[in-house]
DNA sequence: GGCTCAGCACTTTTT
DNA sequence: GTGCTGAGCC
């Protein structure tokens, strides 16, 4: 068996599999295999005997931890791989804190801050400093905290710290350290951590307890690292305390897709993994299995511009494949036409399934547009990012009371669920209560537990109110001990008036809340039901655990079906797709403005523009605007630097040969002209067109509905391809769908525009 | 206490 | 164009 699997891999990759013992970096380019050398080398481990619980593998992504655990599943089976310490680096961690939170003052119960939590926390210090948020901005308060963190600065070293406190001062935020205290110490009593503590909070849990590190270290034998260029301080520390002994420490990534540092990530932990372990073996992945070799030489003349870099040779046993195309259009808008008029010819076109695009973008702002004209030609995607699932408000709410119940202490899940549904506990009633809480350094929730006791500050209707909350949470706690998940949840839900609510909205908005919230509770009774199947803890508090840390990119999944992918660059990254639009290749754009003043970072854009293009397995597209709507209004743009950068021999300009054949004015974003795709529809292979009635000024045509007048046998004319006659006609409008022979050719063909054909 | 409306600020990427 | 906040009114 253990061959079986190895003659699967070449000669580099067979090399890093097998090596196993000892500290080993791999390089692994773009498309080049890097999953499957990580899969394999775990399962080579286990093939020869190394026990699963003894081997720690971190991901970046949960998706990334759940793919290589489907595969490592499908070569030594499900039972020995569920015994893996496989996952992020943040759900890895959190469990580990579950089990020592003692140690460092924390309750087992503990609940994760997430981004929106930490901000709104954030928010409220700075208000209760009485200083401005137009001056301290949360959000960039938020960042600057978790950059300390990720770093492994402690608000008392912050504090401590003249270089960074001069700074502050230098940015006129003098009281930035204090804030950073402040936070620190209302996560603690709030028994709650954010992202950044479950790392920061593991240093220090090896830190001072050196009893613990060894114990950890004694437990993992071996410890794999995906995506290491993406690590942080933090991230680095950990593994190479835990691996200090044995050092059977396998990281694998690519510096040239390291575009994380705005968060912390240290491209330096992948360049100088060398000088810690000078023995490392090092093992280069440099072919690529994924791309057509024109898109693999273009990304390399690319990436050729950066300094910084580990050398090495990526290349493609591929066919050379179609060039790279630049489109041009007039205004963002016309951009949003151009791509999904394009996607829309080459599907019907080339026969493919609306899973093999992806439109990308730089910033999430820009998948308006995109979503727009897709929309109106009823081309159906599925869009990542933005609001993930997990921070919609209806979400958020419901969880919060989860939260509750588990961790009262929780001060973010009280303020949502205390007057949510409404339940006539205002403003100005939630504030007195924190007040008192923080005056006594106290939560919130042992204020409600001894209202009684402050009857000079609430009238009686208030406390009254106050108190039937704090009973209808202590309630929950007890009602739902012994239920599962799936039951609790329900049962809180109902119970809370949450339910109700949700099912009263009328409108769309809050009809899809509504939709929501019964996809959350599908899947925490997948949780629960996979939970029992495997014996693991089904209760609210393990689903709890864990729900933190998720993203949506596994629930998106599940919907599965024939979309179109819009997303950024950034969560493209280590996904692959046939066709690849990579969009808004403006100045203002790509490179982001806020890295032209600094060549490290506009280095790591360049790097981001390298993994979109890798993404792209048979072709690639850029496009840009000349005139895009910011805010408001209509602003100039010019190409991106980064066009220029790519080997004009891999490129081409389809408009301008379309235009200079055609005698067409308009930008076209397809060559109809020079080859014609040879389409002999055999019977049973028979694709069928989709007509939408949308119409689109600005491609001046009419997907019409003359498309109803038409029927089979119908003898009509089309611009180009002459006379023929329609063979089939299937669907009602504005689905219907036609196949037409052709007279001249002999041939049966598809057509891109139903609306050119004309009726005889 | 709760609702509505006007004005404002915002756009880099996210575990 | 959007989403949040705060003022003003019921």
């Amino acid at each position: 068996m253990v061959k079986d699997f190895l003659d699967e891999l070449n000669e580099a990759q067979r090399e890093a599999v097998i090596n196993t013992e000892g500290p080993a970096l791999v390089i692994a380019g773009a498309g080049a295999g890097k999953t499957r050398v990580l899969t394999y080398r775990i399962a080579y481990l286990l093939s020869r005997g190394v026990k699963a619980h003894r081997i720690l593998a971190l991901t970046f992504t949960n998706k990334a931890a759940g793919e290589m655990k489907n595969r490592i599943a499908g070569i030594v089976g499900e039972e020995i791989t569920r015994h893996l310490w496989m996952g992020t680096f943040h759900s890895i961690f959190a469990r580990i804190l579950r089990n020592e939170a003692e140690k460092l003052g924390y309750k087992p119960s503990y609940t994760i801050y997430d981004a929106t939590d930490s901000k709104s926390l954030i928010r409220s210090i700075i208000k209760e400093m009485n200083l401005g948020d137009d001056v301290y901005k949360p959000g960039v308060i938020a960042a600057r905290i978790s950059a300390a963190k990720n770093n492994l600065i402690t608000a008392a070293m912050y504090a401590a710290s003249p270089e960074l406190t001069s700074y502050d001062r230098a940015v006129r935020m003098p009281l930035l350290a204090e804030i950073y205290k402040t936070y620190s110490a209302r996560c603690f009593k709030a028994n709650a951590m954010d992202f950044d503590d479950l790392l920061l909070n593991t240093n220090i849990l090896f830190r001072d307890f050196p009893e613990l590190l060894e114990k950890y270290r004694k437990k993992f034998d071996y410890i794999l690292v995906d995506e290491y260029q993406d690590t942080n301080y933090a991230q680095y520390l950990i593994v190479k305390k835990l691996s200090e002994r044995h050092k059977n420490i396998c990281v694998v990534g690519d510096d040239a897709q390291s575009i994380y540092s705005f968060r912390g990530a240290r491209i330096e932990n992948i360049l100088e993994f060398r000088n810690d372990y000078p023995e490392a073996k090092v093992f280069k992945l440099e072919q690529n299995y994924r791309s057509t070799q024109t898109i693999v030489n273009a990304a390399n003349t690319i990436i050729a511009n950066n300094t910084e870099q580990i050398h090495k040779k990526v290349f493609s046993k591929n066919e050379p494949g179609e060039k790279i195309r630049i489109l041009q259009a007039m205004t963002d808008t016309e951009e949003g036409f151009m791509v999904a008029s394009d996607i829309f010819d080459r599907k019907y076109t080339y026969q493919l399934r609306w899973n093999d695009f992806a439109i990308l973008y730089r910033t999430n702002a820009q998948s308006r547009i995109f979503e727009e004209t897709l929309r109106k030609k009823n081309i159906p995607y599925r869009i990542y990012g933005g609001l993930s699932f997990y921070e919609r408000k209806e979400i958020k709410d419901i969880l919060a009371y989860f939260r509750m119940v588990i961790n009262p202490e929780d001060e973010e899940a009280f303020k949502r669920t205390i007057n949510y549904p409404k339940r006539g506990i205002g403003d100005t009633t939630v504030k007195k209560v924190t007040d008192i809480a923080s005056m006594y350094g106290d939560s919130s929730w042992s204020i409600l537990c001894r209202i009684d006791d402050f009857s000079a500050y609430f009238n009686e209707s208030t406390r009254k109110k106050l108190t039937a909350y704090r009973e209808m949470i202590a309630g929950f706690a007890a009602t739902t001990q012994d239920m599962d998940a799936y039951q609790a949840a329900r049962e809180i839900a109902s119970a809370s008036g949450m339910m109700k609510e949700l099912q009263e909205g009328q409108t769309p908005e809050e009809v899809s809340r509504l939709e929501n919230f019964e996809e959350l509770m599908n899947a925490i009774k997948e949780f629960t039901e996979s939970a029992k199947t495997n014996g693991e803890p089904a209760s609210l508090g393990a689903y709890l655990q864990n729900v933190a840390l998720l993203t949506d990119q596994d629930t998106e999944d599940r919907k599965g079906g024939d979309k179109v992918t819009l997303m950024t660059m950034h969560s493209a990254k280590g996904l692959e797709f046939d066709h690849v639009y990579v969009t808004g290749m403006e100045e203002s754009i790509f490179p982001s403005p806020m890295s032209l003043d600094n060549p490290k970072e506009l280095e790591e854009e360049r790097r981001l523009f390298y993994v979109a293009v890798t993404r792209a397995k048979k072709m690639a597209t850029l496009t840009y605007a000349l005139n895009r709507y910011r805010y408001g209004n209509l602003e100039f743009s010019r190409p991106s630097r980064f066009l220029k950068e790519i080997d004009p021999s891999y490129i081409e300009f389809p408009q301008l040969a379309s235009r200079f054949n055609n005698r067409q004015e308009k930008p076209r974003s397809y060559r109809f002209d020079e080859e014609e795709p040879e389409y002999s529809v055999k019977p049973k292979e028979k694709k069928l067109l989709k007509v939408t009635e949308n119409r689109s000024e600005h491609n001046n045509e009419t997907y019409s509905a003359m498309n109803s007048t038409l029927r089979e046998g119908d003898v009509v004319s089309h611009e180009r391809f002459g006379t023929g006659t329609i063979v089939e006609i299937d669907g009602e409008p504005p689905n219907t769908t036609a196949v037409v022979e052709f007279e001249e050719s002999g041939r049966k063909k598809l057509l891109l525009r139903f609306a050119r054909l004309k009726k005889l």
